[in-house]
DNA sequence: ACAGCGTTAGTTTTT
DNA sequence: CTAACGCTGT
């Protein structure tokens, strides 16, 4: 026990060794906060506190949830498995197993990805006669999310206009699609689950009587819905629980919120502590993970956020480099001048691996991936194809889903004609039309309709049928290998001369299946109830839905890293590039226009300064390819906010920007007016604009009275200017 | 059924 | 500029 808590510093060990109560614990980047969650777990356990089976532990993500278990086994001589440990999603997933009856689901349910739900949403829309053009299936899919998000069911749903009216509509026609197919999505499992808890009291109060210590990972990252799944398990919701209720102890970092985009209520916070009477805040703001400059340029720049709870990192290793800044003319000339740093650094022997290359959109990863391509750098680019992703698994895993649950339409439609068969267009709509009159699942339709024995249709369906009967009784490898058999899979990737990648994948989805049968596939038997599910084969599927799989590309080389700056969240690097810091790409201009945007881009910023140990980079460009066409850039309004003090210009040979553009840039009505000026507008130029403040001519048109050039203002977006109304001056 | 063409949009993403 | 999608023609 003193094992446990040696080494932890003081407010760490106060935020382990809390008495029962709740508690947020305000965890800095590199805090040691994973330590803490997994410690106090393995504290309050090991003081005979609570028994495994009275706590619940979530996270967002299946790697946190892993890491936090394996930790966890590491910490204690206990058999992890069977505790409650998961996401949100997996551990409503394993509620609504457990209790799908009283959650009006089949034990066979199946989960829809967001590609499912939207093929889903495309084919309600398709059924009901809707113009998809003026309901986008990607914006009514956001729209449905996003109230369910927010708990609110079609029924309530409030409609303010004739649009919103329709869109609520379908929000329900979406609900009765879903549940006559037996399918949830992603949100409806934590919707369902937490209806059904609010629901049935007497189940509520057996969970909370439970659950006597829950932890929350990333607080605040949560939406409105999973805050409120909290509140009840821990007796503050709406079923008031009769002894009291579980502790909450929710570990986050506010200044880390970068998910408001997907309904991440930054506000939870504050709301937790109002809700929960919290008389403070632990903070961890001693970091283990970088070197002082660069903890300090993070601090400046988070200072300016309002409305933070406040932290301050700290750390006892010294001051370190200074943090390089390096401007370069084009978004070329940026990737070159990193690749040739790396090339140092690596002629150094610094491991490629520990370097990584951070932008804000994926499109940068372009120009930076051809750069070290150029020089035979291997990379690795994270974000890709995940493994259960594949088309070739995906239509795998539909045959399997149609083998557990004819109902399912989407896994219905998906393989009905692949490989093809001679189903064709009209074919599936004679299906989807004689479904509809009937009430019924395709496949029904397709079973009952499929008139001349000889058919397509009905030899899909048999073929279909024969492989449910015939594989009843196999174990879940050979019922794969079967099916991909049977179905014609592996025929037509074999014809494919490029489907020989395709095959290797599905070889291992059989081997994915075996090892889940070893690893998880045990009946779940956990303290006083034996959690029931539908047999093996419905919990691979949730296990296909929940967890991806982790990107699979070139895992173990020793690789340079590259990645948004979203997915590099909680991750760490000794050498990290900051790159296109630049207005209106980082900030983002899309966010750059209210300051609740603004400081969400700031946030991300901050999360990718703390991603370095030892040494910074910050890069930017002049100019930039964009859509097509050249940008000019005025570097980003977050370099101004770090203290220069802490900054070292580094403008080598290379990077001497033509301060003054060719001449065939002249600004047509610039040109007229003042035809040698030598402060003539020019594409490049920064320009000064009463209102707008200070920008860089990107492009112009028209000549003379006419002319107008358009300005590109960062954090004020591009507009368009008339010369002769605008007063612009050279800056 | 599928190739080829034209059109369109173009932050961030886990489950 | 490009990738992805949808439509049309064979």
């Amino acid at each position: 026990m003193s094992d446990l808590l040696a080494h932890l510093n003081p407010p760490q060990l106060a935020a382990v060794t809390l008495p029962p109560q709740h508690a947020l614990i305000l965890a800095g980047a590199g805090s040691g906060k994973t330590r803490v969650l997994t410690t106090r777990i393995a504290w309050l356990i090991s003081t005979g506190q609570v028994g495994p089976q009275g706590v619940l532990a979530v996270t967002f993500t299946n790697k946190a949830a892993k890491e936090m278990q394996a930790r966890l086994a590491a910490l204690l001589p206990i058999n992890t498995r069977g505790m409650w440990i998961g996401t949100f999603h997996g551990l409503c997933n394993r509620f609504l197993r457990a209790h799908h009856r009283e959650a009006g689901l089949t034990a066979q349910f199946q989960i829809l990805d967001s590609a499912d739900q939207l093929a889903a949403i495309k084919r309600l829309l398709k059924n009901l006669n809707i113009d998809d053009e003026k309901y986008p299936p990607r914006e009514l899919m956001h729209f449905i999310n996003a109230h369910k998000e927010q708990g609110i069911r079609a029924a309530q749903a409030e409609a303010y206009d004739a649009y919103t009216s329709r869109r609520v509509e379908l929000y329900g026609e979406y609900e009765g699609q879903c549940q006559r197919e037996g399918v949830v999505d992603f949100s409806e499992l934590l919707l369902r689950s937490y209806e059904l808890l609010q629901r049935n009291e007497p189940l509520c109060q057996h969970y909370q009587a439970r659950f006597r210590h829950i932890l929350v990972d990333e607080f605040q990252d949560t939406n409105r819905l999973q805050y409120a799944w909290l509140k009840l398990l821990a007796g503050r919701g709406s079923v008031k629980s009769e002894s009291a209720g579980a502790c909450l102890f929710a570990v986050g970092d506010d200044d880390q919120s970068i998910y408001a985009f997907r309904g991440a209520e930054i506000g939870n916070m504050r709301a937790l502590q109002r809700e929960f009477d919290l008389p403070e805040v632990i903070r961890l703001e001693q970091n283990y993970r970088s070197h002082g400059n660069i903890l300090d340029a993070a601090n400046a720049l988070i200072k300016q956020n309002r409305g933070r709870l406040g932290k301050n990192l700290w750390t006892e290793a010294g001051a370190g480099e200074p943090i390089r800044v390096f401007e370069g003319y084009s978004d070329i000339a940026e990737a070159a001048f990193i690749v040739e740093e790396i090339c140092e650094l690596a002629g150094d022997g610094v491991s490629r691996q520990q370097m990584a290359l951070l932008y804000r959109s994926n499109a940068q990863s372009r120009v930076l991936e051809h750069q070290l391509f150029k020089q035979g750098l291997a990379y690795r680019v994270h974000g890709g194809l995940r493994f259960f992703d594949r088309q070739e698994i995906k239509h795998a895993l539909a045959y399997l889903r149609l083998l557990a649950n004819p109902d399912d339409d989407t896994a219905f439609a998906r393989v009905v004609n692949f490989p093809t068969r001679g189903i064709g267009g009209r074919s599936i709509e004679a299906l989807q039309e004689a479904a509809r009159q009937s009430n019924c699942s395709l496949y029904n339709a397709a079973a009952s309709l499929a008139g001349k024995p000889g058919g397509a249709v009905a030899r899909f369906i048999a073929m279909i049928e024969s492989l449910r009967a015939e594989t009843r009784d196999l174990p879940l490898p050979e019922v794969i290998d079967q099916l991909i058999e049977r179905s014609g899979l592996r025929q037509h990737y074999l014809a494919d001369k490029e489907g020989q990648d395709r095959l290797e994948n599905l070889d291992e989805l059989i081997n994915a299946a075996s090892s889940f049968l070893k690893d998880d596939g045990v009946p779940l038997v956990d303290g006083d109830e034996v959690v029931p599910d539908g047999g093996p084969l419905a919990s691979f599927l949730a296990h296909a839905s929940l967890e991806a799989g982790e990107h699979q590309a070139g895992e173990g080389q020793d690789a340079i890293q590259l990645m948004t700056v979203h997915a590099a969240k909680g991750l760490e690097f000794d050498i990290v590039f900051i790159t296109g810091l630049e207005q209106g790409l980082f900030p983002h201009e899309n966010a750059a226009q209210e300051r609740e945007g603004l400081e969400e881009e700031r946030r991300l910023m901050y999360v990718a300064v703390t991603r370095a140990r030892k040494r910074l980079y910050l890069t930017h460009a002049q100019t930039r390819m964009l859509h097509g066409q050249t940008r000019y850039c005025l570097p980003s309004s977050f370099l101004e906010e770090l203290p220069v003090e802490l900054l070292r210009k580094i403008n080598r040979g290379l990077s001497s920007a033509p301060l003054a553009p060719p001449r065939s840039t002249a600004v047509a009505g610039a040109a007229w007016q003042q035809p040698a000026a030598a402060n003539a507008l020019r594409i490049g130029q920064n320009v000064r604009h009463a209102r707008f403040g200070v920008g860089v001519i990107v492009s112009s048109e028209g000549a003379g009275p006419e002319a107008r050039v358009q300005v590109n203002f960062g954090a004020g977006g591009v507009k368009w200017l008339a010369l002769e109304y605008a007063k612009l001056t050279p800056a």
